[in-house]
DNA sequence: TTGTAGGCGTTATCAA
DNA sequence: TTGATAACGCCTACAA
């Protein structure tokens, strides 16, 4: 027994199962042929080893990068101040592990759409995933990229997409509020360049058309205090709103606590419907309504994705599903 | 301009500053000798060239891993499953980039704490921090780790620490709750395991017993849920109670959810404090009183101690500031 | 089906 | 102060 401190090494491994080092990593990692019994010799000298592939070395043979970045797309840097892109980041550091890899995280700024070639361009990069994604990123993203890049939003035939079925979720909520009664519905949206954003308040205008009511939207952009301003002037230009649909819990939270301050009852005057569920959607008083999504699986399932290399697939819809509490 | 796709390398940067690969490497990378001409010329090539060192083989050579792995510690799995961890886990990987390296997530189950000896002999992992650390998960660290290891939390001669002032955040607003009149003053703790915890208490009751009045003491977990129970345990034994000091912002979104539902009014009836300062504290209503880290910040400095392989230094106490808002 | 040999991009140890 | 040169651990033609 030499060498007592030192991680084995494919030839350690070779060495205790009696053969070469090319035949132990045809083994272990390539697909090439190898006999039966030799297969089972090296890997049970592997795992009496405590033999793990060496990922650096590894990354430097095949090409192949050592960290998957997390692409948050944004005016500035604060883009990645957000719970959500950490909730996500959390997600794929899980999955990076056994891979050998880890997660990056970077800010793409609005203004500066080709760093995301330089971002490609360097070895050591094993993957992209988009966050935020818009029409102008997926434009910008290199063709050297197809493969192993993948969004958490809209896709492209060269981006795999995850995303959530805004527009399900949204209308099912309408849907909701009109079943118990609410007619005078108003929306606070998100940021108009969201692609996201969009689904939301088309299926928003839909239901409301199919109901024959009218629409009443404010533009939001996604923070409390946004939330709370939209709310005043949903209120200041249709006083008899009974029911205010949010583009994201946050926005609501804000809502929730404008018209409270206001002194309007929720939801007893008016309903107000969130969107995330995030965690404390159900701490909160009155308890928000809102609709739950799979976060940490669609960033799983996109880590997961990206590093095996799977082919582009046709967009992937994660389900968006309402969650009744107290507020709408 | 030959090769007009591939990345370039150190060789490319060599031969277009007129020097070999050594000068090259010395210049770019280590501290060795290098004329000052030189090396004026080299990082210009490098520049131009927007040559970026490739991790793996870097890696590779010097035997200093590719990623960082962030160790959490828990009886189960769902330790993971925690926005604080998800935040520590984003901050880091916002550190990783430039540094070619990326995080990876890993829960340490109590009862195994031996897998921390098989991380350490992982090649590819370039440091650990500790997340939730125990005296033992202090214990079971190997000396291999040393100069690669931090701990947000208590620390060790071998590992360096990363620590919030819980005690003297927990001081500060017990003594506001006593400075605004409250006198009947109880707390919900934290995990008995945790050392954090353990402060926290010990701070509320110097605070009690300064001011000559009883403790009030009641176990949590941090959980919602323990708070709601915990906080009618309170009741139950001390009817009379003022105040309530949760350990965690999300034990006190549980006692305030509790009291509402009981018919207590807050802060009317009792007052009650968090502590973590979560997004959502200023979203509730009524909004809580909390003490707030620059959670963010410890996990950076830590990130960045092991990534430097900085030495062990005395451990580090990031302040922990009363927010007084609503609640109490 | 297996072994031999060369190379991936860097760094570090020597001489020069 | 600089330049050859030998590793680092692994993969993959190619040859046997």
């Amino acid at each position: 027994m030499p060498a007592p401190q030192r991680a084995p090494t494919l030839v350690d491994v070779a060495r205790a199962a009696g053969v070469s080092r090319a035949t132990a990593s045809r083994v272990l990692a390539s697909n090439g042929y190898a006999a039966p019994h030799t297969r089972d010799r090296v890997t049970a000298a592997a795992d009496r080893l405590g033999y793990v592939p060496d990922p650096a070395a590894r990354a430097l043979v095949r090409g192949t990068g050592v960290r998957l970045v997390m692409v948050v797309h944004g005016t500035s840097p604060r883009a990645l101040d957000d719970p959500y892109v950490d909730q996500v980041v959390g997600a794929a550091a899980r999955v990076c592990g056994p891979h050998g890899v880890g997660v990056a995280l970077h800010w793409l700024p609005t203004r500066d759409l080709t760093q995301l070639r330089r971002l490609a361009e360097q070895r050591g990069v094993s993957g992209l995933i988009l966050v935020n994604t818009t029409p102008s990123v997926l434009a910008a993203v290199p063709p050297a990229l197809r493969g192993r890049v993948a969004s958490l939003g809209v896709g492209s035939p060269l981006v795999a997409s995850f995303d959530i079925d805004n527009g399900g979720g949204t209308a099912a909520l309408v849907e909701h509020l009109y079943a118990t009664g609410r007619r005078r519905i108003a929306m606070i949206s998100g940021s108009r360049w969201l692609p996201c954003a969009g689904r939301s308040v088309r299926a928003y205008r839909a239901v409301m058309r199919a109901a024959g009511l009218p629409t009443r939207l404010v533009r939001g952009d996604f923070t409390a205090d946004r939330g709370r301003a939209a709310a005043r002037e949903v209120l200041a230009r249709w006083p008899d709103t009974d029911a205010i649909v949010g583009a994201s819990d946050t926005t609501s939270f804000g809502v929730i606590s404008g018209l409270s301050r206001d002194g309007v009852q929720v939801p007893g005057d008016i309903a107000v419907t969130g969107f995330d569920d995030t965690p404390l959607a159900a701490m909160t008083t009155p308890s928000l309504t809102t609709s739950t999504h799979p976060v940490a699986g669609i960033a799983t399932a996109a880590a997961t994705a990206v590093l095996a290399g799977d082919a582009v697939r046709p967009p992937m819809l994660f389900p968006s599903r309402p969650v009744h509490r107290m507020s709408g």
